[in-house]
DNA sequence: AATCTAATTTTATATTTATCTAATTATATG
DNA sequence: CATATAATTAGATAAATATAAAATTAGATT
């Protein structure tokens, strides 16, 4: 059932010990004893949150010797929290393109890219700017992860400054990335409500 | 603490009759039996859930004669899971590298604010929000102390939501409360400096 | 094999909490 | 004022769970 997953999810983050173990992977791996000593528990009680975190798969493990590295599953933590979010709100494609913005969002289009598609020039607007990245972005699979190398062959199809562009979409939680390996963010996260009206 | 209202915040959504409450209530507004009968519970269980979701600022209630309607607060559910999500993975702190601030502020007044003054729409990005949040506030008496009453009513000549406003004013330090009396902080406490420059 | 380290499992305890029934409060209406 | 309806509060109970101490397991090193 998808409410028990729901719920599981948000048992698993409603605990002031479980939320500090996230907080403190979120800067890297850290085995048990680490963690024990940083949050100052037991290392019972690591193994206990550790179970709960690794049931909603908020982390993954690593044995390496015989000690144990825990690490986020960000695709999982993301994936959950949409997953949350679209099961209490119930809108998926609700926040559909306004005139106003539609008008905006054409003229971007028009004027900053070329027939066959590329970007001519990077928008310096930022609201524009965003506009272009965004209708880059929608291109990509949701889901599918890209090493640093297919992005930049993506990108080039657009544009010959894939770093420039690269680091945007990182910037603007268009997409996030770990070791090298690029993914879409879930679209709740990039979306601007204010545009919606 | 932010690390406890992130809790807390679960709390709220870690238990499968809140979560099919939330569900009722995406399709609209329900009273309190309305939700027993329909979730097969006692009416003061609804009660007890229902003030789990109202300290965490995920429903909003409105009485007509003697029943009480409940209805989701979509704008928070948002705000908290957002809130949840970069707390957990970072990534949302250390980015920036925006275009100038005094240009952002002024197109923040032009796009929220009609031309007789009233706010068209909570900013839904943090730093256009603050933007809105300060342009109300400094139309305030420092030193002065008001009422709830006053508060609410100086906020409803910019929008309805007078009650999630006021609330923000609080979370972002713009104001202190206590004892139902709300005073201005001192500048320094809630001047930023990105924007100073 | 003996030892050491890190992690897990077991067991026990104290706290939290979801739920109900009964009593009370709040509001409206005859 | 009396009555009716909806909601809340109080009190009680059963279930879930966070934590630690003690015992055990897993793997590595000597």
């Amino acid at each position: 059932m998808q409410l028990e997953k729901i719920v599981n999810y948000h048992k698993a983050l409603a605990d002031p010990t479980r939320l500090r173990i996230l907080l403190l992977l979120s800067e890297g791996e850290m085995n048990g004893q680490a963690l024990a000593e940083k949050l100052n528990i037991s290392q019972p009680t690591v193994t206990h949150h550790a179970a709960k975190l690794r049931e909603a798969a908020l982390i993954t493990e690593r044995r390496e010797k015989n000690t144990v590295y825990f690490a986020q599953n960000r695709y999982f933590i993301q994936q959950h929290a949409q997953a949350s979010l679209q099961f209490i709100i119930k809108e998926g494609g609700k926040q559909m393109s306004e005139p106003a913005n539609e008008n905006v969002k054409a003229a971007v289009l028009r004027n900053f890219f070329a027939k066959d598609g590329r970007l001519r020039q990077i928008p310096a607007q930022y609201k524009k700017k965003l506009i272009a990245l965004e209708h880059m972005v929608e291109q990509l699979e949701p889901g599918r992860k890209y090493t640093e190398k297919e992005m930049n062959e993506f990108i080039k199809h657009y544009h010959e400054d894939f770093a420039t562009i690269r680091r945007e979409f990182i910037m603007h939680q268009f997409m996030y990335r770990e070791d090298g390996i690029y993914e879409l963010n879930p679209r709740e996260l990039w979306t601007r409500w204010e545009n919606v009206k």
